[in-house]
DNA sequence: TATTTTACTTTTATAATTCAATTAAAACAA
DNA sequence: TTGTTTTAATTGAATTATAAAAGTAAAATA
C-alpha cells in the first residue's frame, strides 16, 4: 500500500493526551476529582487526571486505561466532551487533548488507590484554580452531563443500588446548581418508569421515613424528549 | 523547563486529521457535500472532507484551512463534532480525526472551486457509501445539527437573506426528517422574536403570496430551554 | 397524647401544545 | 365581473404540561 502521503506528515505528528473530569456524588454534594500534578511544568499544581494516548489505542481506551490504575474499577461510565487543540495551551509542548467526563461510586474501596495519587475530591463550589485551561474543561464537562441529566434520568453510576426520589432530586440539585420543586419532581420521574420502589424505607432522614427505590434494568432508547423543560 | 516526561512519549505521537461534514440547503432540500478522495488508500471512493492538522495549529484552524481553501469561505459556521480514534478507523495509518461540521450556503460563488475539487452535493437520502468510518460521522454530524437547531433557530447561515417561514420550516422538516405543523411552527418561531417580517412577499410558491422575513441580529444566549418539545 | 419533622400527595391556576378548522389574498379562468 | 383555486396565515377548542402552594401521612419524641 503506497504510504507516501502519510509518511509526508510524520513530522506533523502530534501528542495526544486524555483528561478525565471525575464526578462523584457525597453527603448531598456533586463533587469532583482532582490531582496534584507530580510532573513539570506545574508541578505541584491542581489538575485533572490526565494521561497519554499510546499509538495504538483509542482515546477512550486511554481514558479507562488511566481510570483503571487509579481507581481500579473498570465498569466506569464515560462519555466524550470536547477536543482541546491550541498549539499553545500546554506550555510544555503541543499537546491535543481529548476530554472525558467520568461517573464513579465514591462510597468504592477505590478511596484507598485515590489516596494514594495525591487526589482529592472538591465540590463544584470549592474547587481551586486548575492548570493550563483545565478550568474551561470542568465547564464543558459539566454543560455535558447537563446536557446527558436532562434527556435520561443519570444516577445509575452516582447513587448507590437504593436510594430515596429525595436523595435523587438532591442530585439533580447539585447538577443543575438549582432547587427542583419536590412535588412535580417526583411527579416526573415516577411517570417516567424507569424507577422501582422497595418496600424498604431510609428513616435517617425523617420521622415518616422515605422509601427506597431503585433503578429498573436500562432500556435502550427510552426517551428522545428532554425530561425537564427548563434544566439547561 | 523540564521537558522530559514529554520527550519520552516522542515515539507516541500520532497523525492528527481534521473531517468535515459540510451542509447546505438547496431546492428545499439539505445537502451534504462529499468528495471523490485522489489519494491512496480508498482512491476514487467517495469521502468526506479532511485535512492534516500542523504542528502549530489548531484542530479547528485546521479546519477553517482546509474549507477555505475549497470554497473560498472564511466566515464558515463551525461546531466540532466528535473525535474519532480507533487505531484501526484508516487503513493507511493510525489517524485520529476530530470532526465538524460546517454550515454554508450553496448559491455562493463558491460553486466553482468546489466542482474543481471533484466535489458533490448530495441529499441525505441519496448519500452514497462513504470511506472508513465516514458514514457514522455524518450520523453524528446529523445529531449535532438536530441538538442545536432545537436550542436555536439556525439558518442564518443555511438560507438567504430573506426567506419565508415556509422555507424555514421546510429546512426544519429536513433536518429532522419529519412534517412540523404550519400553524404551530409560526407560532412558535414569531414567539421567539428573532425574526423579523419584511414588506415584500414571495409570490412565487402561492396566489396570495408569502412575505418574507429575515433574521435579526444575533443577541447572545438568546435560549436556553429547547425550542420544540418532540424535535430531536 | 400533642408536637415535630420530613415524606408524600393533591389541588389549583396558568401556560404550552396539538390538531383541525377557518379566513385571507391574489391569480386566473369563465 | 365573479367564482374557483391555491397556499399563506390565523383562530379556537381540547388536551397536556408546569409551577407553586397547601394539605395529608407516618412515626419518633417530649
Amino acid at each position: 500500500m503506497n504510504k507516501s502521503i502519510y509518511d509526508q506528515y510524520q513530522e506533523n505528528k502530534r501528542f495526544v493526551a486524555v483528561d478525565c473530569v471525575i464526578f462523584g456524588y457525597e453527603e448531598e454534594q456533586l463533587k469532583l476529582l482532582v490531582f496534584e500534578r507530580d510532573i513539570e511544568p506545574a508541578k505541584g499544581e491542581w489538575s485533572l487526571l490526565g494521561g497519554w494516548v499510546n499509538v495504538n489505542e483509542s482515546t477512550e481506551a486511554a481514558a479507562r486505561r488511566v481510570l483503571h490504575k487509579l481507581t481500579g474499577l473498570d465498569d466506569v461510565y464515560l462519555e466524550q466532551v470536547h477536543t482541546f487543540s491550541d498549539p499553545n495551551r500546554d506550555p510544555g509542548g503541543s499537546v491535543i487533548t481529548v476530554e472525558y467526563y467520568a461517573l464513579i461510586k465514591i462510597d468504592d474501596k477505590a478511596a484507598n488507590l485515590i489516596k494514594d495519587y495525591g487526589a482529592k475530591w472538591f465540590t463544584i463550589a470549592a474547587l481551586p484554580k486548575l492548570i493550563f485551561d483545565h478550568d474551561i474543561l470542568v465547564q464543558k464537562a459539566l454543560e455535558k452531563l447537563r446536557l446527558r441529566s436532562s434527556y435520561e434520568i443519570i444516577g445509575r453510576k452516582l447513587l448507590p443500588e437504593k436510594f430515596t426520589i429525595t436523595r435523587l432530586r438532591n442530585l439533580y440539585d447539585q447538577i443543575f446548581q438549582r432547587q427542583f420543586d419536590p412535588g412535580n419532581f417526583r411527579k416526573k420521574i415516577l411517570s417516567l418508569k424507569v424507577l422501582e420502589r422497595l418496600e424498604e424505607k431510609d428513616m435517617s432522614e425523617s420521622r415518616k421515613g422515605a422509601f427506597y427505590f431503585k433503578f429498573k434494568p436500562k432500556q435502550e432508547g427510552e426517551f428522545s424528549d428532554p425530561i425537564f423543560k427548563r434544566s439547561i
